[in-house]
Formats: structure tokens, C-alpha cells, sequence
DNA sequence: GACATTGGCATCGGCGTGGA
DNA sequence: TCCACGCCGATGCCAATGTC
């Protein structure tokens, strides 16, 4: 048979997310036994071996990278086909708060699809730093939020009403040249941005020498900065300029953690607005979630 | 270094359910 | 009624970690 079980994908890939079988187990309202044989079925059907398993979890293999990315597709596009099937249409207004490091290039592109899918939605965005944007929604200005949060700088998800989107690398990256023996021409955002902290933090704690050589206002600035030569950066994957993809990571410095996005909703109650943010919500997650 | 504990995954037998 | 299927709980195995 060569097609695919929707539920021994979704728990593939949540086993995935999860890190783990029995982690992942509870998330999809299984045992570890039954989902390790949904997992087992999986690999029987595709006849390849897709995670590998050890005592610390499990991580995918090769072929089990290249299923994730249409394994996520594919939930994404059965979750809108029930909506659109339970007649579930999106109207009214949300307010939507968006780092700018998320996805710059593609996020245009989302929103025109979002514009095109529900027509009937009132989308009504903003993009900045990542702490305006938690700010404005902690302060009940947005509705829902996408932010940046560093491992080590920011804490961990940690309740109901955060959801880990995606993970990202993070490189440096600049096309400038560097010598150890010379502070490190630095272009940054200004200095409450998370990766402002990160880079400096990064580079005192490895007692390397820096000079801030620009500060940019946004995402675009500090892009346009770095091809042009004024300093080096740490970005996340998806914001390096596509002049600087083939330069990130030679530069010889130390290495960085993961970036996570993580989609902040608002409290939920029986109002139309709350249900379609909700809608909202889980339609973000599984378009961003389906992004590698 | 030896042993105990912990935490991971795989396997097995039994049970409930739905279709032929 | 039988059978296939999916699930659960129990159990086993193994490696990492902690304790003495």
C-alpha cells in the first residue's frame, strides 16, 4: 500500500516535536505501546526506518526529515479541509503580532494567502520586535502573537497559551571581513532586541572583542546592513539576506542556540471573537509548524 | 567500580469493537 | 459468530545516571 495513514503520520510527527515516544504518547491520547506500533506501521508502510530511537528519545532519520516536511503539509491541508467541511468560516476581526525575524520573506506571502482563504477576516497585523509585540499583547492590544525566544535568554514554553511554532539555526552571518586580533564589527537591532543580547552576551562569555559598528531599526535595516558590508550578526535562518546564505558560518565564531517562535493566544471565553482567534490560532500553528 | 534507580522503547497477551 | 484491528497494561531489555 502506498499511501499514508493520517494518524500514524500525526503521531509521527508529534513523536518528533515531543523528542520522545512516551512524551509524545499522552499528546495524542495514547499509550507508548500503541503509538510505538502506530510508529512501527508507519515504517512498515513507507518500508524505511524513520526515527531513530535510543535511550534519550528519539530523532529522525533521513528519510524521516523528508516525510516530516509532507507529513506537516499534509495535516495542515486535512486540518483546513475539515474546517472548510464543518462550514467553520473565519470572520470578524484579529489582531496579529509578528516578529520580524519570523519567516520575513514568506510572510508576505502567508498573509496574502490568508487574505485569499478567509475573506471574511479582518486581519489586522503588526510587526516589530518581538518585546513590543509581547508587550502589545500582554497588554490585550493584539490578540495573538508570534515571537522569537532564545533558550538561555528567554525561559522555556511554559503555560497553556504558548505553543512552539517552529525551531530555527542560528549563524552568523556578515560580509565583512574578521580577524581574530581585532574587535568584530558588530550590526545590530537596538538594545532590547533578544538578538542584540544574544550576540553580545555570546561574544563577552567566549571573551571575544567587539565594536558596534551599526544599529539598525528593523529586520530589512540590519539585512540591508549586512550585505552591504557594515558589521557582522547573528540571524535566525530564514532572515539572512539570500546574498549571505553561502557566507554564514564561516566566520570562525562560537556557536549559537536554536531560535524558537513561539505563537502566543489570548484567553478564551464563548465570544465569536475568541472562537475565531482560536481558529486563527490553530491555523497559524499548523501553516507555520508545516514550514522548514 | 559495583550496584540501584530511572527512563527510554519493543513486545506480548488480553480485551473491546466493528464489519463480513 | 468469527476475524481483523487497534488499544492497553504488564513486562523485559538496555543505557544513562546517581549513590555508595
Amino acid at each position: 500500500m502506498n499511501s499514508f495513514d493520517m494518524e500514524q503520520l500525526r503521531s509521527f510527527v508529534t513523536a518528533v516535536d515531543a523528542g520522545s515516544l512516551t512524551a509524545a504518547a499522552p499528546l495524542r491520547c495514547l499509550s507508548q505501546s500503541a503509538l510505538s506500533e502506530q510508529l512501527r506501521k508507519l515504517e512498515l508502510r513507507a518500508n524505511q526506518t524513520l526515527l531513530l530511537r535510543s535511550k534519550s528519545g528519539v530523532i529522525p532519520t533521513a528519510a524521516g526529515e523528508k516525510l516530516l516536511q509532507h507529513a506537516r503539509h499534509l495535516l495542515a491541508l486535512a486540518d483546513l479541509a475539515w474546517r472548510d467541511l464543518q462550514g467553520v468560516t473565519l470572520n470578524g476581526e484579529v489582531r496579529l503580532g509578528i516578529t520580524d525575524y519570523c519567516r520575513p520573506a514568506d510572510m508576505v506571502t502567508i498573509l496574502a494567502r490568508f487574505a485569499r482563504d478567509y475573506p471574511h477576516l479582518r486581519l489586522r497585523t503588526m510587526m516589530g520586535k518581538s518585546r513590543d509585540i509581547e508587550n502589545a499583547w500582554q497588554q490585550g492590544e493584539i490578540d495573538l502573537a508570534i515571537v522569537m525566544r532564545i533558550p538561555g535568554i528567554h525561559p522555556p514554553v511554559s503555560n497553556s497559551r504558548e505553543t512552539l511554532l517552529l525551531r530555527e539555526h542560528m549563524m552568523w552571518v556578515g560580509n565583512t571581513p574578521t580577524s581574530q586580533h581585532e574587535p568584530l564589527p558588530l550590526a545590530l537591532l537596538p538594545e532590547g532586541c533578544s538578538l542584540h543580547q544574544l550576540a553580545c552576551h555570546t561574544l563577552k562569555q567566549h571573551q571575544r572583542s567587539y565594536l558596534i559598528r551599526h544599529i539598525a531599526s528593523g529586520v530589512r535595516g540590519l539585512q540591508t546592513a549586512l550585505v552591504a558590508g557594515l558589521g557582522v550578526a547573528c540571524l535566525n535562518q530564514s532572515a539572512i539576506p539570500a546574498e549571505l546564505q553561502h557566507r554564514s558560518e564561516s566566520l570562525g565564531l562560537p556557536s549559537l542556540p536554536l531560535a524558537e517562535f513561539v505563537l502566543l493566544r489570548g484567553p478564551e471565553d464563548s465570544s465569536e471573537t475568541s472562537k475565531t482567534c482560536v481558529a486563527f490560532g490553530e491555523i497559524l500553528h499548523s501553516t507555520l509548524s508545516g514550514m522548514t
